[in-house]
Formats: C-alpha cells, structure tokens, sequence
DNA sequence: CTGAAAGCGCTTACAG
DNA sequence: CTGAAAGCGCTTACAG
C-alpha cells in the first residue's frame, strides 16, 4: 500500500525522474520534452494516481503553498466569516491555511507563531493583540511576507487591510444625533487597540462636530479577559449609575450583545428607554426584537483583498516593496433600535 | 538572513549531526550522548535560536503533526465552536490544523482531500456529506487515519463521535407534548444525512409514544443549496397552508433562524400563536425575546473526545482496530418558546 | 559514547 | 530532446 512516487512513474517509462517531473509541473512545452514523452508520462501518471508529494516539494523549493491565519478566536462570527473568505480565495490560488486562535494571550500567540513558521508557511495573515508587537518585528526582520487585518501595531510599518473605524464610528453617532439622541454612552474594550481607538476618535469627533457638551459623554471600558457575565454585571451597573443616557454605542459585537442582555435585564426597552448601535453586524442583531442599528464590516471584501495583498507580497521575491495599507469602508445598516427618538 | 540548520550547530560544535538531532529530540539520554555534549548542544541551540525543519522532519518521518478538519462551513457558529475546541485539543497535543469547508459541494470536498493527502496530515476530522461515501472509503482502504462527526455515511463503518440525535429530537418533542402542544410542524433539511434521520426519528417515535395520531404530523423540508430567502418564504408559505400547527420543531439552528424570520414575516407570536423548539443552541435562541427552547450538543466534549479517538487512531501504528463510535448526549434547554400551552 | 552515510521525494543546474 | 546527480534538512540503522 506504498505511496507511488516520481521515481516509480519514471522507471516503468524508462524516463528519468527529471522529464517526470517537467511535466508533471507543465513545464515540458518550456524544456522540450516530445509531445510523445509527455503523453506518455501523463497516461501512466492518470492510471497509477500519482500525486506528488507536497512534503518534499516544499522541502526542495522552500514554498509550501500554506498561510497561516491567526485571528483572536476562529468561533467568535466576525473572524468565523474572515475565514469562510479567507478560505475561498486561498484555495482559488491553490493555498491551503493553517488557523490559529490567540485568545488575545501572548503565550499561546508566541506558540503559534513558532510552529508556523517551522512549518514553512509562505505567510501570515494576523489580528495581532498588543503583546504581539515583538513577534511582529521579528517577522518583518526576516522578511517573512504578512499582512495585518482588522487592527494595526502602532508604531511598526505594515502591510494591512482593516476598516475605515474612524468614519464607521462618525457616522453611526451621527446617525444617533440626527435622530435627537444627545447622551449617548460609549462602551469599549479597555486594551487599547488600534481599531478600538479610532472607533473612540470618530465617536468623539462627531459628538465635537454637533457641538454636543462633552460632559456628557460618558465611557465604560471592559477587558477582553473578563467573562460575559461580568461584563454584563457591569453594563447593568452602568445602566443604573447614567440614568441620563438616552442611547449606547457599543464599540464591537461582543459587547453589543452583552449590552443587549444588561438592558433586557435592567427591564430597559429600545430605543424608548434607551437607543442602541453596534460595531460589527451579527445575525442576533438583524433578527432580535428590536433589530439594531450597526456600522458592518464588508467580509468578502476583506478577505479579498487580503490574500490579494498576502500574496503580492509573497510573490515579490527579494525586492523590497513599501508597505501597503488598505482601508474598507463600513456600511451603516439602519434598524429599528435606533428610531427617531420621541420626545 | 539564512535559516540556521542542523548541520550548523554540529559543525560549529565538531560533532555529528546524528549528536543534534539526538538532543533536539530528547533521545540523548536513551542514546548514550554524555550530559556535558548534550549541554554543549543546548547552549548553542539556545545562542542561535535554532528551529529544526518541520518539512524535512515530516519528509524523513512521514509524520507531519498536522490534523485536517473538513467541515461542511466554517463559518456557521456551530463548526466554528467546534473548530475552537479542537483547535485547543490539537494544540495541546502539538498539532497543527489545516481548515476546509465543503459548503456540501462533492467538487469542493474532493479537491480538499486531495490537496490534504498530499500535504501528508496525520488524519482526518470530517463532517461528511453524502456524495463522500468514496472518498472516505478511500480514506479506509489507504489505512488513513480518520474520524467522522456530526454525522455518519451509513453502510461504512468508521471511527466518529457524534449526538444522540435520536434522543435529543424524542426529548425535545417529548417536553412539546408535556407542555400541551399536539400539532407539531417538522422543518428539515432534505438531503437525508444520517443526524437529519435520526432526528426525524426521534420525533416520530416521541409522537407515536404518546399515541399522538400521525396525520397530524407535517413535514417541511428545504434543501442545503436554498438560499435564506427561499426558505423563509417557503416557512411563510408552510405557515399559512398549516394554520392548525400549534408549535414547530426546527431540525437545525440556521433553519430555526430562518423560522424566526418567518415567523416575525407573517406576524404570529411565540409561542401564543406558535410554540417553537430547534436543534443546536446559537446566540440568537439565548437572547430573542422571547427565548427559544433547544437541544444544545455538548460542543467541548465533541471536540476532546474527537481529538483523543483521533490520536489513538493515529498512533495505533499497523494493527487493525475495530472502529469506536462515541455518541454523546444533548442537552434539553428550556426556554420561554416553549411555555405551556394557554387553552 | 559518537560519526559517516543513506534516504525520505522532490527540483533544477549542468551536461550532452 | 533527455539523463545523472546534487541537495533541501532532517532521522536512524549501522558500525566502531
């Protein structure tokens, strides 16, 4: 039951394993082997179902056609679907992909960039967490091709494909004004990621831009390492302590729906009560009672473009290209939690 | 910028590579390599960050640590969990994994294999469709380690963990009965894998236990391939031809989704109108109001106990085991769609 | 206690 | 138009 090999093939043909190979890679036309030769080879290599070995090839020429995704958490839906996309697009150009969750913790996240790499993975595409910035510079350093999706590393010059954050975050608090909310609480992630950030940035700059008075503004910032029982503790805690707000502004998904569990909690109705918008569409939020406002990422977009991108660089041999940055646009998706506010 | 080899840290040490790879591969002891080389060796692989090769290792041992796990999508929440829990199980025991969806396309399925078996994966987590009863035959007569879950591919016998779906569907219909409701409208999907007809079963049987008459069971069912808004305006279509229905028994969670919809869309009220039980817990049925009664799979265990079987089918080297099926029990969760029945 | 050498299955520069 | 041979970086049977 051995696996049949080049050097099988070519000895029942009395061909060397050379010509085999030519044209197993299509490239006999290029070295002129006969048409004859060819046929030949390609009739025996039909009947026996030889399939050449990915392992040695990938020794040989040093490419394995393998990426490695890392994302914060393969079950979390948004990076569910990043990989659904990845995914496609990786096997249209005939990559296969390793995937690997961090759960935001380092030591997991170093593992894995270590048994990637040892596995000769042509290149990565990350969500990296902040601790990651070492490894990230250790992958630019030995010019090993990646590419950064949804958040960036300050300070360190990539390649990336992520989400206009700023203007989503403008726009779904603007959306809010223009429907008369005025005391919109902002709840975030307390890590201080880059995409985070700019969500906060465009909340401010919009709330600037209508004049609205910035005392009330009013922030509750939560760790990614709490559970979602604390989280949402926290949230009804929140509720009871600003009784003044009239709307929410989750800055991404997670929290959106541990948002949703406090204010059912809290016996709050939406939006009479309290308006509500979130970061990140998710099927809960399209089909819940009140369905909610959100500002969506385009997926299919996004992993487009990052294999594109991923694999212009891998591509690119040795010369040395500047970084390329690319930014997508949300989509503001209006829903009902997010009424004009009746006063 | 070269990568640091084996053959390095021997010659720079005047010692063999057979030396080196004893140590790297903790077999010094065993092997006789007295304490002070292999110190000499640690150190200097420490000094100069040495990795050894995965490719080369997997090309010389024929054993890759890499699993692959071919679900039918990962991105629907129920894989991507399942994806999770055996992403850490894997990792745990030093393996890497490959991810491929077969979106229940047999072209796709047989591309994904192919490309896997070449890369030289240990084994095989697999979801399988219908069309792939030959491919994994195949998989069984090339001694290719591999498991089944979710669902099996009836007449092959083969390694799997999977539900008692019989017993969730007997159950959940079991507390439908208890609860009031007679009229009991079944949605399923139509391509007949074997969790789908276990679970049709289960329904029956809970039916006929309670001597509930038979005509009055309706049987919707869609295909895989149906787009959301065919389904939804099938369910719609169902509803109104079905008025006498008093609850629903949803065979899937993305079709219980669908159903939601649908529900909303012709503006009946849970579980007044129409009481509601699905398959598979989500988000979405934890936090609808009102909440949505189901038969969650025990997702972690799955995941563990999927990874051991996998690895002892692994490891068992040359003799012939007989194949272990491992079937694990839902859990009913109770919810408000379901609430006794108001006469 | 340690080394020289073969070989896993390819690709490719070189030679004719 | 085609072949012999080196080499990718390991592991391991064999020898001493």
């Amino acid at each position: 039951m051995k696996k049949i090999s080049m050097r099988d093939i070519a000895k029942e043909l009395n061909v060397s394993t050379t010509t085999v190979s030519f044209v197993v890679n299509g490239k006999h036309k290029a070295m002129g082997i006969s048409d004859e030769t060819a046929q030949r080879v390609n009739e025996l290599i039909g009947e026996k179902g030889y399939n050449p070995n990915t392992t040695a090839r990938t020794l040989r020429t040093g490419k394995s056609n393998t990426i490695a995704l890392i994302v914060e958490d393969i079950s979390n839906s948004f990076f569910a679907s990043i990989a659904k996309g990845i995914e496609t697009e990786a096997h249209k150009n005939n990559y296969k992909i390793f995937y690997g969750s961090t759960d935001n913790n380092n030591e997991i996240a170093d593992a894995l960039f270590t048994s990637m790499k040892n596995s000769a993975v042509d290149g990565f595409i990350i969500t990296p967490t902040k601790g990651m910035a070492e490894q990230i510079k250790k992958l630019k350093k030995e010019h090993i091709p990646f590419i950064l999706i949804d958040r960036l590393i300050p300070d360190i010059e990539t390649d990336y494909v992520i989400l206009d954050n700023y203007q989503g975050a403008y726009d779904l608090t603007q959306h809010l004004i223009d429907n008369g909310y005025r005391k919109i609480g902002f709840v975030t992630l307390s890590d201080g990621m880059s995409q985070m950030e700019n969500r906060k940035k465009g909340f401010f700059s919009a709330l600037q831009d209508a004049q609205i008075d910035t005392l009330e503004k009013t922030i509750l910032e939560v760790s990614y390492q709490d559970t979602d029982e604390f989280i949402i503790q926290a949230l009804q805690k929140y509720l009871q302590n600003n009784k003044n707000l009239d709307a929410l502004f989750f800055a991404t998904n997670y929290l959106g729906i541990s948002g949703l569990e406090a204010i059912q909690k809290n016996n709050l109705t939406i939006p009479n009560d309290i308006a509500v918008v979130s970061f990140d569409d998710h099927v809960l939020f399209r089909l819940t009672v009140p369905s909610i406002t959100v500002a969506a990422q385009p997926i299919e977009e996004i992993a487009t473009k990052s294999i594109e991108l991923l694999l212009k660089n891998i591509n690119k041999g040795k010369k040395q290209l500047k970084p390329v940055g690319i930014i997508v646009k949300p989509e503001i998706i209006i829903r009902n939690s997010s009424a004009k506010k009746v006063i």
